[in-house]
DNA sequence: AGATTTATGTCAATATAGTTGACGTAAATA
DNA sequence: TATTTACGTCAACTATATTGACATAAATCT
């Protein structure tokens, strides 16, 4: 029980309340938000010195990873409403981060598109935010690190998680032509 | 690689980006948001029954978790001014959510209690927040269990690491007592 | 071809949650 | 006594979201 070093000691603390209790899923409730509010910390520096804001980072990121996005397809991933959306993506658009297409097979569709200068915005976020997951996958015993992703999945609703697989596939395949 | 069943096919997916690349940190990255997203929804429809929000949600919570917290230690949990704070706190020490009482030990100090009506719906906040990982847990393999709380801790800022399980230690002392 | 639905844009009012800055007060401390 | 600390408060402002109503062009149905 007693091991040296502050690595171990933080370990012991993480297993201890990993059973699966009312009072340990309370602690759980509570780590997930420290770390999610450490880690939409990251990119805010970077998003101040444009003048945007986490909606813009939201937008911009997921242009970024899958081109062609549609409205209605980024309104169902934020779930937020169009008139919410529309301030954010007007300026991304009016200040050249992002393109809009008329769409091919239906042109009512305006296809969303990450210009050069929003993709590298867009990839500078990512890293920054990327980074802490690489730091943490080097932390955790190899063990847990497929235990982390397969834990997320898992916290998502359970009607959703077909679509969200859906979206990362589409994005893979985005990521590796270009 | 081809095994049957929605479960077995989602983790499969799950355990694929689990690798360390940056392509994968990314997938991460979206997977920690759309599992943020859906986990903080579980309770704004009880919060709305009482004209809360988010923010309330927060400050409840934590001062139920730690009762006889101070302002100041409220605001470096939750990050916000205290401006900010104040607005909703009054709100919740006005409805009866919560009571301050002054500091034994430093007079100036306003310890935040909850109220036995404060602690019934902190409960119940937390009951719904609960299940969703007592839910994740149930699905997950045991040996992932542990992992999940090491990665969330792993996600905390090195340097709020100490605090934040002095926190959890103090919370779960509170919880013993009463 | 005409009617309807769909995808999107837009105007207006409002709510929630946060910010910065300035100032006040009571209690602790040097 | 002077200063610092813990907290409250007024004001103006920003960012992000909401609901509701209405507009338009393109696709689709009959």
């Amino acid at each position: 029980m007693v091991e040296p070093g502050a690595a171990a000691a933080w370990r012991n603390a993480a297993a201890e309340v990993a059973a699966t209790s009312d009072e340990n899923a309370l602690e759980l409730v509570e780590l997930f938000f420290f770390a999610y509010r450490d880690f939409v910390g990251d990119a805010d520096r970077l998003l101040g010195n444009y003048g945007f804001g986490r909606a813009h980072h939201r937008v911009l990121h997921f242009v970024n990873r899958r081109p062609g996005l549609t409205i209605a397809a980024l309104l169902d991933i934020l779930r937020i409403t169009k008139q919410s959306l529309n301030r954010v993506l007007k300026q991304l658009l009016e200040a050249g981060f992002v393109e809009a297409r008329a769409g091919v097979v239906d042109r009512r569709q305006r296809l969303l598109f990450p210009t050069p200068l929003g993709g590298t915005l867009a990839r500078d976020l990512a890293a920054l935010q990327s980074a802490r997951f690489l730091k943490v996958m080097e932390e955790l015993p190899p063990a847990a690190r497929g235990a982390a992703s397969e834990f997320l999945f898992a916290m998502i609703d359970s009607d959703e998680r077909e679509r969200v697989r859906a979206h990362l596939a589409c994005a893979k395949a985005a990521g590796d032509a270009p």
